[in-house]
DNA sequence: ACGCATTTGTTCGTATGTATT
DNA sequence: TAATACATACGAACAAATGCG
């Protein structure tokens, strides 16, 4: 009985020669990216679930299982399922691989160097999926430790979806900036990918990140994507490893 | 039915307040250890697993599924499920994050420096858990792309598990040098932990990888483990980023 | 080329355990 | 204590891929 309903029953307009379990799984996504549940709430129970789709509750709980591995969804055994956010404690520097060699937790203030909006350079175009003739925002910035500056930020924006955004506001939220990006633009990054690089530390970057020009540097190249695969986010970091380092397991 | 057997039947030894699939997985992660399958071969079918162990198909699978996600099991429908090894196409550069910039496979000739024999250096005993007056493994090599070295790696293994090595036989081997630890020492890596930074080229480090004094190269030190979270080697890598870059995926 | 047996993959249903409120 | 929700465990059936005769 597992190939014959699914079509007509739960599903319909669906890659429809997939698993079921998959096909659910999408139609998660879809609620999930057209916002029917925010982040930080609580979806629907799996039996709610199994009874809107008409699928068993097993096969909704495979398609969350591999959205929670996904880190879109987190469950909470007792309490329900609850959309995956950036503003919680637990995922606070959930993109930021970067620790003290000393092994202490990591903790550092932020310095807003500015905020501009401009015409879109050609190889953030590229990197965003925009037309040349698209806007986006440049924001710099530097993340210190204590005094001493270890991480010189330039994070480039498509102007459309954070439009409304200025210095001040980036200033005054709280935490991390993707919750910002979150709660006050609705642009939720679910993954990324980073190129990583050393390089010779040059210009204006030497100056803020007081170090010698010619100094080794981590450069560290990051595409975030919201739902969909799309690309909202190019931050181009360069790290002073000085006494920090990036950490990666492999598994 | 749950949870009053299984302290019994199956298991007897082990945590025994955990869930039952736990159990099993334990009970396979000892096996796979003790060597009852080798790399490549596979383990018995579910039927058979669950039948030796008295549990359901389902409670094996959940426990096999777990060590499959862990990369120490492989499955392959309507073949069986397998012992993950080094030595396949798939899984070549398991561990190696560097790409060519422009996208290409990489393809990496090796070329052998030294391998000594020594007393362990007092960083590479603690790293490795050894006594200070054990011997191990250096080895140093060099990976290039057509003429130009790309990667200066030095390799610290521990003598013991890794005894017979040689030169020679490091030169001789085909494929990856962790199927080759594997299949001629039965020391099967599964995981690793790496700590990255930006340094200035030094030494007979900036001739080997023929840039200038203090040009910046990524430092990659990675920590690799065998079962029971026990580290068998340390390598310490020097990458040549000006036409590579280290790639992350971050979920 | 065909069919059969084997093995993992999917789906359902049911019952019980455990954490939260 | 009770209700709710996720977590574990069992059993059964069929699908899909593979390999063999």
């Amino acid at each position: 009985m597992s190939e014959a309903a699914p079509v007509e029953s739960a599903v319909s307009q669906t890659p429809s020669f997939a698993p079921l379990y998959q096909q659910i799984k999408t139609l998660l996504t879809r609620s999930l990216q057209g916002g029917e549940w925010k982040p930080g709430e609580a979806i629907p129970s799996e039996i709610e679930l199994a009874a809107r789709f008409k699928v068993s509750q097993g096969t909704v709980r495979k398609a969350i299982d591999e959205l929670a591995t996904e880190n879109l969804l987190v469950r909470r055994q007792g309490k329900g399922t609850f959309v995956a956010t950036h503003s919680e404690e637990r995922t606070q520097y959930r993109f930021l691989r970067l620790q003290p060699d000393d092994e202490a937790a990591i903790s550092l203030r932020r310095r807003l160097l500015d905020c501009r909006r401009l015409r879109a350079p050609v190889d953030v175009a590229r990197a965003l999926a925009l037309k040349a003739s698209d806007n986006v925002f440049q924001v710099r910035r530097l993340l210190l430790q204590g005094e001493q500056p270890v991480v010189l930020d330039e994070i480039w924006l498509p102007a459309a979806p954070f439009k409304g955004l200025t210095a001040e506001r980036l200033v005054g939220h709280r935490g991390p900036m993707y919750a910002f990006f979150e709660g006050d633009f609705g642009v939720r990054m679910i993954r990324a990918d980073e190129r990583i690089r050393a390089v010779a530390a040059a210009g204006d970057a030497a100056q803020l990140l007081a170090v010698a020009p010619g100094a080794p540097l981590l450069s560290v190249e990051r595409l975030s994507y919201t739902y969909g695969d799309k690309p909202v986010e190019l931050r181009r970091g360069l790290y002073d490893t000085a006494h920090h380092h990036y950490r990666n397991a492999l598994n």
